[in-house]
DNA sequence: GATGAATGAGAATTCATTCAT
DNA sequence: GATGAATGAATTCTCATTCAT
């Protein structure tokens, strides 16, 4: 990617999270990327195209740090907690690409086709758990129940320690991973 | 309230829930309203006064389904499910006043004398479970995180109903409960 | 019409006129005419509806300059010589709105559908020349021919009138119409 | 003339007569020809200078067309007539060119200096058939409105076979000229 | 109270032109 | 000569807000 490309996706980034939207506009993040406005047109057809590249990227970068995971031979439990601390820790130490993700995931910015071209990507990951699930020492609940709560677990505990940022440490990362297990293991 | 002001109330709610703050104009809303623009503007100073009101009255809305419940002869499990179920059928039922307050509860425009304000009736509310937190069959977690894991709870409950609503009936429900349940309690 | 919707016609026919459709700002529009950019959007949608309304307005004007005439009594020629000096007065009174019909009668910004609806207009009022010409002492050519050829009439004549401003009077146009009589004439 | 800026000329030509002056971008007319932006600005030093040399070129090959006739031992009626129909086919088979004179031979783009030169050349090709004018068996007009009556002749019937492109033929021109002629003639 | 015409600052986007490669 | 990324002023249009009726 060029280098005003990068710039101008950081800083809609950051601004599109502060702000939402329709409260950034297309001049204060050619600003904050330190390019004309022009140029931000000429990377992004439009702002729409812009938001909706941005988000494609954001949760690209969120794929990236949970994939390659999940090791056999190590017990289910063991996995999923690696699986739940790679999203805790995208969600506390990338907290913008996170809080983007939550604010803009069901935006009507966002278009179908954007959604579905990192859906696919983001299920083939997954595939490798849904095994684990079924055969493994989990409730019987189905797998779209177990995803979103497992997503649900992962937002309130990111936004739990970015309320209080004072009380995050190992033991209550722990704390919050055994909440979520405890729910989900038979 | 005057039957003008609520309808404009009702509009705002719709359209700032659909297409959010900025994407929604006065005008738009006093037409969907059935009022002349200079009617919004009298009964609101501003718009953004309009969205901090509207805010005020989603969250009392919400905290008139939960209050007057809690009875102390019955068991801890069943008055938290309760609590559990109310929240649940709230964000089910009055979908847009639920999706409203998940969407604007980290808006910029929300003042903080808005949310000060309708925070501490919440609390006064959920001081009575506070009090069996402590004393019951809970997990050793500050109160804190098992509040934000109980909302945590109910709003991945409430999306995943809403996206799978022919997974919506009592069983799943009490499915849903028990991994809240399992999770918070020894 | 209100005062400023008219306002805004007369202002946008001079400055059309002058320098063309893309070559006006509805910002110079809106200062010549003394009002706010708001208020020219306002009364007309787009600059497109601005246009297109003022064409249907400015060939309104031309309709009405040679509607109810035709005296079955007079000879055909007299008749004839009134419609064309009719719409070469039309041409240099009220030249500003003349050029516009000149200028933007193949204009791309102005819809099929406005053109239609004046052109119905104007047809009904050409209809009863279209019977005096088929029975009358007129060459044999074709209706359609004939009206372009005495539109191009009108138009040269105009055209040079305003090049020549010095040779306007009543010989030169009686001059002129014969050109265009004796060509036509049997 | 370099074959990139032949290139040019023919895009901005076709481009220019469809959408006007201001509604086409030179980024379009760069695409069009298939050359980069720089190359349009290496050739012409700016849009209006492309625009200038356009007008310049088309009006050339318009007399390229008209000129080298006027035999002195002909009739007049039929030099003039070889002139009338030189242009008038000129109309029909270059229409581009032709519609393009027409529309912007009155443009504010158009610098005067571009007017007077070839505005010379056409005078020296027309200084033939103003002789002819005089002695002849024309009418007692002066030779500005008989020009005027000519061009206009030529336009409206050129005008004409475009809208009905059934009714041109030998014929129908033929008849045409008739009318011109015997507007003019004595 | 209720209306909606009027305002003008601010929004997204376009575009002629330049210039380093 | 040829390219196209980069620029920023200018354009069309929107919108919260006011105010005379």
């Amino acid at each position: 990617m060029k280098e005003k490309e990068q710039k101008i996706l950081d800083a809609s980034l950051k601004l599109f999270t502060e702000r939402g939207f329709q409260g950034t506009s297309t001049a204060e993040i050619a600003k904050t990327a330190g390019v004309a406005t022009g140029t931000l047109f000429h990377y992004f057809k439009s702002k729409e195209e812009l938001i909706n590249r941005l988000y494609f990227y954001t949760k690209e970068s969120l794929l990236t740090e949970i994939s390659a995971h999940c090791d056999d031979k190590k017990p289910f439990k063991e996995n999923l907690k690696e699986l739940w601390l790679d999203l805790v820790n995208f969600g506390i130490n990338d907290s913008n690409k996170f809080q983007f993700i939550i604010t803009f995931h069901c935006s009507p910015y966002i278009t179908s086709l954007t959604k579905e071209e990192i859906e696919n990507k983001l299920e083939g990951t997954l595939e490798v758990y849904k095994k684990g699930l079924k055969e493994q020492e989990i409730k019987e609940v189905y797998f779209e129940l177990a995803m979103d709560y497992l997503w649900g677990s992962v937002v309130s505990t990111v936004d739990h320690f970015g309320k209080y940022p004072e009380k995050f440490n190992a033991h209550n990362l722990d704390l919050a991973f055994e909440l979520f297990w405890d729910g989900i293991s038979k």
